[in-house]
DNA sequence: TATGAATGAGGATTCATTCAT
DNA sequence: CATGAATGAATCCTCATTCAT
């Protein structure tokens, strides 16, 4: 039933946007009652968290296996492999992001954004943390905080502004510069 | 009067966020009638697209003398001085950035949005195509895309996240960043 | 337009009942649109309130002059004039004061009849302090609030119960408790 | 069962009062399933309506044994003990009496509460039959009346409002009000 | 019989918008 | 032009009641 409701709200916000995602809407969407609604969520602002916080689980369950799977690559490759993976990940959840990230409400959703970064970042940490060899310098958080911002931002606006880039171009470049940020020449 | 409501709705979304700027009380703290209101914009909508056209404005503003007065510096030196610039112009008006950026509503406030990042898109375009010879490829829109992106978001991100990173090494960071994309080592 | 609210407010109170006398329903009674009321009204208890408040004031208007004319009739003849104004007085609002007696609402409202309670008491201290002489025990206080216990509460329940007991034996007994509650005999 | 959802319905109402008290409310206060309790009542109402009605038997339950025990008594005496039996029988249930008196609902517990009185009113009656020789005046029906009323309003009002008279007092100015309807001086 | 998830009509309230003055 | 009272559709949410299990 949560399930239900959760994607049904997906659906209204990817069709409508959030301001026109009524509570009624979302139930009849889900072919629920209204009432049903509040018996699984205290309100409408819980229900976008969850729709916010699934998609970073899937997000992070698209990510994860490829990160682990190219644990052992040299950076340069690992990057390009791990560029490509959450580009496909976005790029299969381009609708629903579009509404979130061009409409994002409330500042609930804004924490649950946040904790995405927040699970991304720690990976990236702990990735650089165990090459430290040739690290460019050794403030890590802030080259972690680097590079997730361009690791995230960048593919986000890619995928939904589709600029006349070359997916593969567009890929190299970024894959460039955050090797750049992370590795001494 | 334009401005007066123009201003008014600035404030109202500074203070208490797009979901509670209501029209009447956009009309309210312009010391206007909300009848008035529609005497010079077709709706809420309108209001906020300008609201933002106008922080545009001023963001060019901010920009483009320095991108002229700093048109003979080298590229490196440039760059910096331009990060400097962009950085200072997003502090003045982090409040109202925030506001906008954190809840983002319409998608005609996105095409605002679009069209500021056009026009600075433009402004890297003339910059990198006045100094050919040593860009990393011949892909000039490829470039200023990822320019802008990076140009923009991550002083966005910067000045509304606060992360704990020293100004200038942050503007050094993006900096190279920049001079990477656009210029072989 | 307040008058139109509040007098809707009256009649749908005797029609339906406070469970039932939805904002919407007075609105539509008052041939005004729901948001109107609250233009002049914080919201539904407020709205009856006011109604509880006109009938004190009602009320008032109509004992306060007989009071006035009476001053200087004797005791026991006077007592019977002022009951017999009371009663006429209730039975001029039957309906109204049902749905509010039987049905009475919020505390709020209880503080406004305690309020015309307190104003009908000041009068009755008034009165009795004006003749000392024959009082029967020299607590004003408690005589007070015996009397206007007593004078309020039984002819609100013979007009609502009408049980069958002819008018003048109910005024005359009333009167003879009254009289015998603050005079000696 | 009934027993346990009457129970549960009469704590919430001096909890949270008439307006708060949901049906699921009282079931879960009950420690039972909101269907369960249309096993044993037709809807909300009737839970009330039984509330009312045990509170009517707790209050005979209390009142009848000083009534027969007192028969014997001259009629002042007799008088004194009963008000002072009432005064105590309200007194212990105080709470649920200001929840029910100060926000009675609907038509149907009136009737329950009048069913009270008439209780009440038999037992005058008879005591009234009984003791022929020196009433004031013949009409039984009457005077039944005005001393249930008296003897049950009053002590109601003196519980709930606590007005600063001493309990003696308010119980031999009562007595003597109703000494007074009764019987000829 | 007991359950409790599901219902859905209805409630109070808001607010973008209009229009007579 | 400016006003601001009036609008009414739409919103979020509640809760008495039902019914399949």
């Amino acid at each position: 039933m949560v399930e239900r409701i959760v994607d049904a709200a997906a659906r209204v916000l990817e069709d409508v946007g959030y301001q026109h995602a009524s509570t009624n809407r979302i139930a009849a969407a889900a072919g629920v009652s209204p009432g049903s609604v509040y018996q699984y969520f205290t309100g409408k602002d819980e229900i976008f968290a969850v729709v916010v916080e699934r998609l970073g689980v899937r997000f992070a369950e698209s990510i994860v296996p490829v990160l682990r799977r190219s644990a052992l690559e040299d950076p340069a490759t690992r990057t390009h492999t791990v560029i490509d993976a959450v580009l496909a990940a976005l790029e299969a959840e381009a609708r629903l992001l579009r509404a979130l990230v061009d409409r994002i409400p409330t500042l609930e959703q804004q924490k649950a954004a946040t904790a995405i970064r927040g699970r991304v970042g720690e990976m990236v940490y702990q990735s650089l943390a165990s090459t430290p060899s040739a690290l460019r310098h050794d403030d890590l958080d802030r080259t972690t905080w680097m590079i997730v911002e361009l690791a995230q931002h960048l593919p986000v606006r890619y995928v939904l502004d589709q600029p006349p880039i070359a997916r593969e171009a567009f890929i190299d470049d970024l894959a460039q510069i955050i090797l750049g940020v992370a590795y001494v020449a």
